[in-house]
RNA sequence: UGGGGCGUCGACAAGCGGUAAGUCACAAGGUUUUGAUCCUUGCAUUCAGAGGUUCGAAUCCUCUCGCCCCAGCCA
């Protein structure tokens, strides 16, 4: 499909200033930094597109892929490993740029040594609970912390010993000396190692003490000289201290830090604490759960990575907090989904048809396309016969004006096949219809009648003896409410209605050996994926999303 | 109430002193063997508000209002 045009931002308006003054020899360096602590989600994509997409388009950009894992009591090797396939799956390659926080332990650990020295950090054995009492509030100043005038050669040794596991965790840190009444928080000697005791990923047990953010991520990415840093406006307040580290460390290569809004979908949540709850607690079937905002959920549930990256794209990169509706996003799988994807036949709800005029035996084999505006997707054979099914919603026993569809004595074609005629039904004992009694018109296959008749409505069809069973998950949205956590506890925002199961849906033959995550037009329907998760026994499909829907709107008035 | 940000159509979003792009939504028509797609048209005399500077302001200045973030040894 075709790319969206991009637009401008101030982030492309930045980079352009920059190229042009050769502020970095036309150099356009982005890193996407993801903590290795669980799934991403689609707030996630729209960094990935931004900092992959702001390199791609330049002739001398890379983006890295780096972990940022300098905390290993959250981390693990599991999540590194989706986070890699979710990129990739995404469309973006980081070659061989793929780096780790923890792969620069050691140089970090002589920058801090190196600012212990330069009379800028030393360690402090408050704990907790007096660190935070110690640096005041928002509207009281810090008071300094008793060991901060402690000498250089006392705060090299300390240092040495808390790299050395001779303290118990919580007992020591290091605290960058900037200033303890500042009226950024941030800036009140904040801890730049604590003491973990716990393995790590990747770096085993060499190390006790760990590096906090602040100080790791700004030299990280001078060490990978990173021109453009881009990061989420929570950290807007931290740009000073980014700048400070790398200032007082006289780096060679300083990256410019820039801040930009998050993205907030309508009827879901974004943090991944909360995503963890929801797999947790078994809310959800997994990350992966076709509902869930996760690359991999939405991958499973049938979006395309262009959509997504299209979406991206499309709502843009600023400053201002917004919320995206839900229906911006639809709108980009149907577009990508419309163009590539085949059609098929799928009963959902079906109600059995009998076509009287059509022998027992006979099958006559209909020719159909792949895609109506596209040919050169090819066509298939679709069985017809005597036994159809057709959807539920397509009949009315007493049909309104407008309604194309089905009714007794109604008429109407089947998609790519004949007219039908509706001359009975049966009910059972709870009114409900049962079995239609029809006749067929041989005359009219091709669409049209010989004898110049018209039809307002077609409908699609499947034949009973030909077609399989599968099942197929309809979803809606997870939570029922816009923004599920402004008020109290998101998990009570839960939608109740968020899955629908159809057991007994029917669906023409052809699609037999379609593999894994193939992505259909159902007539009519929606865009339906084939479950990835599906193990052996049976065809499941997971509704991408529905298309448009006219006649719904009308039906509701 | 200290500091840092942000306010342009219902939802996003360009614009950066020369007289309001685009997308989604919505509405009305047309084409159509998917009530789909596609096409055409309409949709901000106005940029949170009030003053000011200017021939000219969404863009510059002043004040006011509203919203978000910061007091982890998380990132």
């Amino acid at each position: 499909m075709t790319e969206e045009k991009v637009q401008s931002n101030f982030i492309r308006t930045i980079i352009a200033k920059d190229l042009e003054s050769e502020k970095h020899d036309g150099k356009v360096t982005t890193r996407f930094p993801p903590e290795p602590n669980g799934y991403l989600h689609i707030g996630h994509a729209k960094s990935i597109c931004l900092n992959f997409g702001l390199a791609n388009e330049n002739e001398k950009g890379t983006c890295n892929l780096r972990f940022d894992d300098t905390n290993p009591e959250k981390e693990n090797i599991e999540y590194i490993n989706a986070i890699k396939s979710d990129v990739e799956w995404l469309g973006f390659n980081w070659e061989d740029r793929e780096f780790y926080s923890s792969d620069y332990f050691e140089k970090l650990y002589n920058f801090a040594t190196q600012l212990i020295k330069n009379g800028k950090a030393y360690v402090c054995s408050l704990n907790a609970d007096d660190m935070r009492e110690y640096r005041g509030t928002l509207t009281k100043p810090g008071k300094p912390s008793p060991d901060r005038d402690k000498s250089i050669e006392d705060n090299i040794e300390l240092f040495e010993s808390m790299r050395a596991g001779e303290f118990e965790e919580g007992t020591h840190t290091l605290r960058a000396k900037i200033d303890m009444s500042s009226s950024n928080m941030n800036l009140r000697d904040p801890a730049i190692y604590r003491i973990k005791k716990v393995h790590h990923h990747r770096t085993g047990d060499k190390w006790c003490i760990y590096p906090m953010y602040d100080f790791t991520h700004c030299l990280s990415d001078s060490i990978e000289n990173i021109t453009h840093s881009i990061c989420t406006l929570e950290f807007e307040d931290h740009r000073p201290l980014y700048d400070w580290f790398l200032d007082e460390l006289k780096t060679e290569c300083h990256p410019q830090q820039i801040e930009f809004a998050r993205l907030n979908l309508e009827y879901t949540v974004m943090s991944k604490r909360k995503l963890m709850k929801l797999v947790e607690k078994n809310l959800v079937e997994g990350w992966n759960d076709p509902r869930m905002p996760t690359i991999s959920g939405m991958r499973r549930r049938g979006y395309s990575p262009a959509s997504i990256r299209n979406f991206c794209e499309r709502i843009g990169v600023g400053k201002k907090e917004s919320r995206i509706e839900f229906g911006m996003l639809e709108e980009k799988v149907r577009e990508d989904l419309n163009e590539n994807a085949k059609r098929v036949s799928c009963i959902l709800k079906p109600l059995k048809v009998i076509i009287e005029n059509l022998p027992e035996d006979e099958v006559i084999e209909l020719s159909t396309q792949n895609h109506p505006q596209k040919p050169e997707m090819g066509e298939r054979i679709v069985p017809f016969s005597r036994e159809l099914y057709i959807e539920r919603d397509d009949f009315m026993i007493d049909p309104p004006k407008k309604f194309f569809r089905l009714g007794p004595g109604k008429e109407v074609r089947l998609r790519f096949a004949f007219f039908l005629k509706c001359i009975d039904y049966k009910t059972d004992e709870n009114g409900e219809v049962t079995e239609l009694r029809c006749t067929y018109d041989p005359e009219t296959l091709g669409g049209k009648a010989p004898d110049g008749r018209k039809v307002k409505g077609t409908i699609h069809w499947v034949s009973a003896k030909h077609a399989l069973t599968a099942r197929v998950n309809l979803y809606g949205m997870l939570f029922s409410d816009i923004n599920p956590e402004e008020s109290g506890d998101f998990l009570e925002n839960l939608n109740p209605e968020s899955i629908e199961v159809l057991d007994d849906c029917k669906i023409e033959p052809s699609i037999k050996d379609a593999e894994k995550e193939t992505t259909y037009q159902f007539e009519r329907q929606g865009y339906f994926c084939i479950d990835s998760n599906d193990d052996a026994n049976g065809l499941i499909f997971n509704r991408t999303v529905s298309l448009r829907d006219t006649w719904a709107k009308i039906k509701k008035g």
